[in-house]
DNA sequence: CATTTTATTAAACGATCGTTTTAAACATAC
DNA sequence: GTATGTTTAAAACGATCGTTTAATAAAATG
C-alpha cells in the first residue's frame, strides 16, 4: 500500500470517529493526512469506498478471531454448550483489547463502528449486515445453547439487547470516566471486559427466565 | 403556540430522527412543514434552538414523571430500598410507553435522543447533561440502594452499562423486528419493557457480584 | 381608518460539501 | 533520451448548507 493511501486511511479513522461518516469531510481527512483533496477519489474512488476499506481492514481480522475462538472452544467441548460468560467474553474481548492496545488510539475505531451503525446512510445498513452476518449467526446459536434454548423470542430479545449494550458501550466509552468521576481508567480493558461480560451474561440469563405472558414459541 | 411553530416542531422531530442533528437540513424540515425556509430562524433563532426546544418539550414532562414515580414509591416504602426491577421499570417504561403510544410515531423521538447522544456536536454534550442530570443522580442512588450498595465502582460500571443498553435500544429499536424475523412486534411496548427490565436488572445484579481484582472502593 | 407590530415570502449571502478536470511532476520501460 | 503509465497538484464544478436581507402581507392596536 502506498504511503498516501496509508496516510489517508489513518486520517480517515480519526475523522470518522470524531464526526461520523456524514460529518467527516474529505477535505478534513486529506488535510489531516497532508495530501491533496483529490487523492481520496484517485485512490479509493469516493468517500464511501474509503470508509468501507478502512472499516474492513480493521474488522475482518477481528471477526475472524472471534469466530475462531468460539469454534475452537466448541470443538474442544464436543459441541456441548459453553458457559455463557465464556461465549460473551469471546464476543467482546477481542474488540476491546485489540482495538485499544494495538495503537493506544483512544477507542477510535469503536466510535467509528458505533457512529456508523447509528447513522442512516443508505449503504450503511447493508454494509454492517455484511460485516456482522456470520458473527451474529454463529454467536446466536452458541448463546441459545448456553441458555439451554429458552425459545426463539427470548433469544431474539437477548441478542437485540446484547447488541444494544455492545454498541452503546462502543459509542459511549468516554462516559465511564464521567460517571465514575475519573476513578475508572478508560484504558482498563480487563476491568471493563469483566463487568461488561458479567452484565451481558446476567442480563441474558434474566431474559431467558422471563415469564412470557403471550404466546410461547 | 402558532400553527407555523407547531408544524415546524413536528417536522423537525421527523427529520432529526431520520438524519440526526447534523444530517437534517433546515430546508428539508421547512419543506416537510410546508413553511418558508426562513421560518425556523424567525421563530426559533436557529437550528440549534429549534432542536433544543423540540427535545425539551418532549422530555421534560417525561423526566418529571420518572422522578415522581421513583420518589413516590420510595416514600411509600419509607425510603427502604425498592426491588431493583421496579426501579428499572420506572426508568424505562415511561419513555417507552408515552413516546410510542401518544402518537404512534414509530419511536421517532427515541431515535432523536439516541442520535443526539451519539453525535459530537459541541452543544450536545452539555444539553444532554442538563436534561439527564437530575434523573441520573436520583436513580443512581436508588439503584445503588437496591443493589445493597455494592460500592462506587460497581455502581458506576452499572450505571454506564445501563445507559448503554437504554441508548442502544432507543436507537436500534427497529432491529428487534429484524433479529426476530418479524415475529416480535415493534409496538409491543409491554413485551419490550418486560425483557428490557429483566435484562438490565439481571445485568446490574451480576455486575454487583463481580469479584474485583483491583483495589476495592 | 391609520399606524404599528407580527408573520411570511422570495431571493441572495458566504461557506462548505464531494467530486471532476486539467495540467504538471514523477517513475518506469524501452 | 524519449515514451508510457502512475501519482500529485491546483482549480473549478455544481450542489447544498444555515442564515440574512428586504419586500410584502396579515394582524393587532390606537
Amino acid at each position: 500500500m502506498s504511503e498516501t493511501k496509508r496516510k489517508i486511511i489513518e486520517a480517515a479513522e480519526v475523522e470518522f470517529a470524531e464526526n461520523g461518516y456524514g460529518g467527516a469531510s474529505v477535505r478534513e481527512i486529506t488535510a489531516r493526512a497532508e495530501v491533496n483533496v483529490a487523492a481520496i477519489n484517485y485512490h479509493f474512488g469516493n468517500k464511501e469506498s474509503l470508509y468501507k476499506e478502512m472499516v474492513r481492514n480493521r474488522i475482518e481480522p477481528l471477526n475472524r478471531k472471534r469466530i475462531d475462538m468460539l469454534e475452537k472452544a466448541l470443538e474442544e467441548n464436543d459441541n456441548f454448550p459453553l458457559p455463557l460468560d465464556q461465549v460473551i467474553d469471546f464476543l467482546v474481548r477481542p474488540i476491546l483489547t485489540e482495538l485499544m492496545t494495538d495503537d493506544g488510539n483512544d477507542f477510535r475505531f469503536l466510535r467509528v463502528i458505533g457512529r456508523g451503525l447509528s447513522e442512516g446512510q443508505a449503504f450503511m445498513k447493508d454494509f454492517h449486515r455484511e460485516l456482522l452476518q456470520e458473527i451474529v449467526a454463529k454467536y446466536t446459536a452458541a448463546i441459545s445453547d448456553s441458555l439451554r434454548n429458552p425459545g426463539f423470542e427470548k433469544v431474539a430479545y437477548g441478542m437485540h439487547l446484547l447488541s444494544c449494550t455492545i454498541l452503546g458501550s462502543m459509542m459511549q466509552h468516554a462516559r465511564l470516566e464521567l460517571v465514575s468521576a475519573g476513578r475508572i481508567d478508560l484504558n482498563d480493558v480487563d476491568g471493563l471486559c469483566e463487568h461488561l461480560v458479567a452484565y451481558i451474561s446476567g442480563g441474558l440469563s434474566a431474559v431467558a427466565e422471563v415469564e412470557m405472558t403471550g404466546v410461547e414459541s
